[in-house]
Order: structure tokens, then C-alpha cells, then sequence
DNA sequence: TCTCAAAGTGTACCTTATACACATAGATAA
DNA sequence: TTATCTATGTGTATAAGGTACACTTTGAGA
């Protein structure tokens, strides 16, 4: 095992969204620091999924390094959504003594990358079982004690990905290989926090030709068993509109 | 005069468009470095308009700060459109001569947060006289010379900057105050290399409530003078509606 | 007053968005 | 075996927006 010298004052966070088909969550790690003495919780909060990058390595490396510790999975969606860079941004009392604490030979001044990260929650939820690591619904996070910028690294985030999943073909990757049209629906709906029409989604839908019925059907469910479709990338790609319609 | 202290590893590269009318254009500054025996030129290319960051400033700083000193402006449109850190960003042989050559105790492994920024060309025609820097068709681009990754990094811009102007109104910064339909119609066809109906975009433009037309015309055209609008953002804050159209 | 050049205008057709209510399949329990 | 339960799955009418397409108008300058 290589180990590798990190760049004092460059990080990576990523925020990491599942889906458990109720509601999007996020994927955040419990920060703890005791007094030495007594045992007084001096910390106790929450970060992004996030470290220094290493001198050897890109960006988008750092990244699925990160998220490949925490969730074990590799080819992952990962996305920028932005450097964020303010002076302040690590350096509130409880940032730095928990900075002095860990003393990692991190720096005062940090910028960090931010990844957005999509995963189908019911390939991690297992691997997550025993770590200080745990799934938080998005509405939650508002009234959550956040290290650092982290809750606005958040907030950047998730309007980052409102925005692009009404232009790209990115739910999907909440989703597992093969999904219902109501999961489907219910995807957009936590994503963007509204509620759509059954019929007229069901008609958008079939006027995506990448997203194709199997013969397959739900079992066991007690009501009619839905059918199930997956998404073809390979399909969208050759089909997609380079529709131009610009804002009114 | 304050001096700053540079962050070695950390950079901000703008790519600046600007529109005169005709094509889109992108300002850049040339490099050149000559052998200090002979006077052979060595290096003879082109960069974008970047910078190390200061120790004791934003990234936002940092590109309003190269910005104002390029072209004279303050309170111009600058968005990120992403973080590159490629390990080799920086280490052609001929960009490290480069660095070797104005020795200003940059890092070899740089990590460069890119902002577009978009300028109305008629206000800075005039201070850029006298320096090594110009416009250049963004057409031209692909066949210059360009130092490090900048020409990925600005082929990244102009993609952000094609995907933005469709979801929002932000040409209006690539014009002056008052413009004509047509001159609109003309940005949007540089920006997004393509061709509008001219009827079918007034319709839209017609439905644009926050282009706001004058009691002003063009004079001393030689034909049909043109009626000048304006842009009010207010108006646009006022309007929008958030419609939800997913892509198929 | 004629010419020139870009500005400015309207209509028909097609596609997409929206609003809205009932029948269906399979599991479970009586 | 029949009834009940629950989420799946379907169609139609209207409004809004997109697209294709050709001629008239204004003012400057010759």
C-alpha cells in the first residue's frame, strides 16, 4: 500500500443523494470530538463525504476514491457542481479546534471541489451497516448541525441537481437497473418537490424511447403487479432533441 | 500598495466572450518568450486571461480582480463553470520552459477554477490598445496555439455558456443597454451557432416581457431604422415561470 | 423620386401541455 | 369461491406553444 501526500489546501466534498423510493436522502458522516479528560461532547455534528486530494492524484479521482471508502462502490455518477473558496469557510472556533484536533496537517485555507454524487440506495445500504455513516432525508438537513460550509455545499448541490435532471437523463442513476413507472414518477417528485400528474407522466414517458419495458412484472405485491422498464443510454444518446426553447 | 501572497497551487482562469455585433468573441493574451541569446522566439502562443489567487482573497476576488485588470470593468457577469486538475495541466514541456521562464514560484501541479465571464464589447474596445491582449473569433480558436489545457478550458466554457443562454436571460450581458431585436437575435445565433426565423423569434421575444421596448429608434441607418429594447431583470425575476419540462 | 437594405408583420398547421375519472390485475381474507 | 383491497394503467378534449413560410414598410442616399 502506497501512501500518498496529501495537498494541504485542496479538498474534494461530495455530496452523495440515494433514493429509497420514498424520498431523496443524503449520505452524511457523524463528526465526534470528546474532551480528553472528561469525556464532554465538544462536537458533535455532520459532514459531507469529503477529504483532501492527494498529490498524485485528478480531481475526479479524489472523488471516487472517497466515495468507493465510504459506500465500497466504483462507477459511481459523480459531478462538479462547483469550487467554493471563501476565506472563512473552515476556520469557525469549532472548525479549527476539531481541524487542531484531527491534525491531519490540513491548512487554514481550504478550497474545496464540490462532487455530486447519485447512487441507487439498494446497492449501499448494507455496506454501510457498522461506519459513523448514515442516509438523512434531504428535508432534513435544513434543521442539522453541519460542519464547516457543508449545509450551503448542500444547498449549491441539490439546486444543482434540480436543475439538471430537467435537462439530463440523471434520475435513473437513483434508481435500480430495472424500475416502474411509478418509481420513476416518484424519483422526479423527491428530486424536485412537486407532484405530477399520473396520465400525463405516464405519456411523457412513452415518448422517451429509452426507457423501455421488459417482460417483466412485479410479484408478490398485493395490487395489480406494475411493469418493469430500464434505461437505455445507449438509446438516448441516438434519439435525444437538441431542443432549443429558451426561457421565457 | 498592498503585495499579496500567492497560493502557488491554486489558480482562476476567465474565459471572457464578448459579441461585437457579429460573432462571438473570446479575449485572449498572448505569450511569447524568446531565447535571451539570439532573440529566437521559443514560445508564441496564447492564454486565457488567469491568475494565481491571493492568499486573502476569494475565488470570486480573484476573478473580478483579473477581469478589472484586463479590460478595466468592474460588475461584469463571472460564473464558474468548473475545477480542472489534471495532473498535467501544467507540465508540456514547453508550459514548463514557460514557468521556468517567468519564475514566479508557481506550483507544478496547479488546480484552476474556470469562470465565464461575458462582456459588452462596445465598453472595452478602446482600453485594451496598447497590451498584448485581444479578441479572437471563438471560431478561431480551434486552430491557435494555446498554452496548458486552455483550450479544453475554453471549449468547456462555451459549452456552459450554450447551455445557459437557453435557461437564462443572461446575452443581454454580451449587449449594451439598448439593443434592437435583431441585434438579440444575433447573439443567441453566435452564441448557439444557428439560425433563427426571424418571425418566429420576434414572437418570442414578443412573449419575453422583460425585454421592454423604447421610444427610441437606430438613426442615420440606411434603411428602416430598428426600435432599441431593454433588458429589466426585475421584470424577469417578476415573470419567470418555473416550468418543468423534462427532457426527452 | 427611385433604389436599397434591413425592419417589421400574420396565418395555418402541428406538437406538446394540462386537466380530469374509471377499469384492471393480483393478493389476501372471509 | 367470492369479495375486498391497493396500486397499476388507460383516453379525451382543450389550450398553449412551436414551426414553416413571403410581403410591406421606413428612412437614407443617389
Amino acid at each position: 500500500m502506497i501512501s500518498h501526500k496529501i495537498v494541504p489546501n485542496i479538498s474534494v466534498d461530495c455530496v452523495i443523494f440515494g433514493f429509497d423510493f420514498e424520498k431523496l436522502n443524503v449520505l452524511l458522516v457523524e463528526r465526534e470530538m470528546k474532551d480528553k479528560k472528561n469525556g464532554e461532547i465538544l462536537i458533535k455534528d455532520h459532514t459531507l463525504a469529503g477529504y483532501h486530494i492527494f498529490e498524485d492524484e485528478d480531481l475526479d479521482s479524489a472523488a471516487a476514491r472517497i466515495l468507493k471508502g465510504l459506500t465500497g462502490l466504483d462507477n459511481i455518477f459523480l459531478e462538479q457542481f462547483g469550487a467554493f473558496g471563501q476565506l472563512d469557510r473552515v476556520s469557525s472556533p469549532k472548525d479549527k479546534m476539531w481541524l487542531d484536533y484531527i491534525n491531519k496537517g490540513f491548512a487554514d485555507r481550504v478550497v474545496t471541489v464540490g462532487y455530486l454524487a447519485l447512487i441507487d440506495n439498494t446497492k449501499v445500504t448494507l455496506t454501510l451497516k457498522d461506519r459513523n455513516v448514515a442516509w438523512f432525508p434531504v428535508s432534513a438537513v435544513q434543521e442539522m448541525e453541519m460542519a464547516f460550509d457543508h449545509r450551503y455545499l448542500f444547498h449549491t448541490a441539490l439546486e444543482a441537481l434540480q436543475r439538471k435532471v430537467k435537462v439530463e437523463p440523471i434520475v435513473f442513476e437513483l434508481l435500480p437497473d430495472y424500475f416502474t413507472i411509478s418509481q420513476l414518477q416518484k424519483v422526479y417528485e423527491a428530486v424536485l418537490g412537486t407532484s405530477f400528474d399520473k396520465r400525463n407522466f405516464r405519456k411523457k414517458v412513452a415518448q422517451m424511447h429509452y426507457v423501455i419495458p421488459l417482460r417483466k412484472k412485479q410479484q408478490g405485491v398485493p395490487h395489480k403487479p406494475a411493469q418493469f422498464y430500464l434505461f437505455s443510454r445507449e438509446v438516448y444518446e441516438k434519439t435525444r432533441k437538441g431542443r432549443i426553447s429558451f426561457i421565457i
